[in-house]
DNA sequence: GTGAAAGCGCTAACAT
DNA sequence: ATGTTAGCGCTTTCAC
């Protein structure tokens, strides 16, 4: 493979003129930039990746670690993150945690290890493998979740107030005993989502009840599972609070299956607007979070920490918003 | 940060012998490699990465570049990829082309320039991209299209025959004018399976018509609209074979607006079983294809290759599976 | 404006 | 079994 030193030669000039002239440097000759230019076509030059990082120790890479690459609000974070990327020239690589902490871990580290400038993440409730990247001073930002006592840059939705507003909207519509099924516990998300629940029959004088409330993974299988159980005990709840898309899948499927008409016997109101939530029968209620927003924010945050480590952590948190469709309107 | 010389001078040892330790070569000393773990831990090293992989002239990583992040189809494809590559102590870097050769072309150059050790993607119809992988001997393989002209490892569904059987399926049900949305024209997928569907129809002994054919970018919005554009002309179609669930997505918002009913008013098959298809009423028949088997084939293959750049190429084709569902029976 | 030369951190010959 | 040393390909002083 072509080396500077191979362009050099054919170009006449010595390495360092190839260097310069190939990075955009103002203080080359343009007939020399030119015939620079030209041998390395004729090469097909490709600058060594480490041998540049390894020189600059610092490659123009940002590492994405999100909790579960086929969640759609995870990679519509995914977008936003790598438009406002690649506008200033930084490549992004999206790595899937899986929402596993030792997965996390091992990302992290590789993302020290390759010395990539900055990360950004959706922590999966341990904080211990972050502390390496703010030990090193790698320039970091955490999105959806909060960072346990660590003050980092962070984008958040204020989906305690979302699912509270949700809940209340399930109240107005009649509906009189409200169930949640939400996330597991310690994932910040899926507690503050159970809490907004809790605010809301709280304000509304409701005595909430731990039967009507399930927690299990953030995935359609266990959300089903839940589902089944709580919809089958004695009092069953006449309406549900569903903590994001995939757990919908789950939950549509158990009251398919139980024949339940999801709005006239079962009200639900379920955390992202998935593209087919206007879809299904009747139309699924939903909060949607501004994912591509938090991606472009986070992202925008990350650069300016990149370039000045030292200014004070900020804490943006976005606003979600309430769809109302059929899935939470008593026929 | 730590090097590998601050490991060596606090285990008192040469980084020769930190190298070895650390790397798990037999020739060491227990004692010796105990302590220089010991130091490592100590002082929190982590190997350079760009240094190692200029040294060792290849990274342990995998580029994994597909052409649209928020399709579940190619997100199975990348779990697959990963599980096999975590397997053998790869990791795995996503990159989103987002259906753009331009897109492509740069991530092809960022990984030719990180020196990793191969690539899997979704080619998007030019291949001169793919050459430069060629040219320099990384190894590489091709999933969903294969590349024209370019004799590599490449992984397929057979997704004319899919596409076929999908419309004689819709023949079988009486439907009499079948329509097809399709992508665009020189995506091999998109081409293929109009391809089947006209297969299926000249076996029949059906005249095709253009007029029940629209060819749009593999997304809802364009399918939305060519869905409503084909249903406005005069003698609209009565079945739709729709190439894939994003796509879907918008074919049953249009309907749901023109108040037409799929399975009674228009039959319908899509490709791609997405979670939620069998929750939209009536339920929608698929066109199941094995993504995470595509991916894990995938990653085999390409882990061959980097240890055997010799090997011939091979093609695999997987099958799909008909899931009949309420949108193709007539009620 | 251009070139010579040092050195980023690591691994692998080679020497012992 | 361990240490010494060269060098991977690049960027960047430092001279000129």
């Amino acid at each position: 493979m072509a080396t500077i030193s191979d362009v050099a030669a054919l170009a006449g000039v010595s390495t360092a003129t190839v260097s310069r002239a190939l990075n955009g440097k103002a203080t080359v000759d343009p007939d020399l930039a030119a015939r620079v230019r030209t041998a390395a076509d004729e090469l097909g030059y490709q600058p060594n990746g480490p041998a540049r990082n390894l020189r600059r120790q610092e490659a123009a890479v940002v590492a994405l670690i999100i909790s579960d690459v086929e969640n759609p609000f995870f990679t519509a974070i995914a977008r936003g993150v790598e438009d406002v990327a690649h506008e200033v020239g930084y490549s992004v690589v999206l790595c899937n945690s899986d929402e596993s902490a030792s997965k996390e871990n091992r990302y992290i580290d590789i993302a020290i290890q390759e010395r990539v400038a900055g990360v950004i993440l959706s922590p999966t409730g341990t904080t211990s493998s972050v502390d390496k990247l703010a030990a090193r001073g790698t320039a970091f930002v955490a999105v959806d979740r909060p960072l346990p006592q660590q003050d980092s840059d962070v984008v958040l939705v204020d989906t305690r107030l979302a699912a509270r507003q949700a809940t209340e909207h399930l109240i107005a519509q009649g509906y009189q005993r409200i169930g949640c099924i939400t996330g597991p516990s310690g994932v910040r998300t899926a507690d503050d989502r159970l809490a907004g629940y809790r605010d809301a029959l709280k304000a509304a004088k409701r005595r909430g009840s731990t039967k009507l409330v399930r927690r299990t993974e953030y995935k359609a299988a266990g959300a089903h599972k839940a589902a089944r159980d709580v919809l089958s005990q004695e009092d069953p709840p006449d309406a549900l609070l569903v903590a994001n898309s995939a757990m919908a899948v789950g939950v549509l499927q158990a009251l398919q299956e139980k024949g339940i008409r999801p709005g006239k016997d079962v009200g639900m109101v379920a955390f992202d607007d998935a593209p087919w939530a206007a879809l299904v029968d009747p139309p699924l209620s939903v909060v949607a979070q501004p994912a591509y927003e938090i991606g472009t924010v986070a992202a925008r945050l990350l650069l300016a920490r990149i370039t000045d480590g030292t200014r004070p952590p900020t804490t943006t948190t976005l606003g979600a918003r309430l769809i109302e469709r059929g899935s939470s309107h008593r026929g």
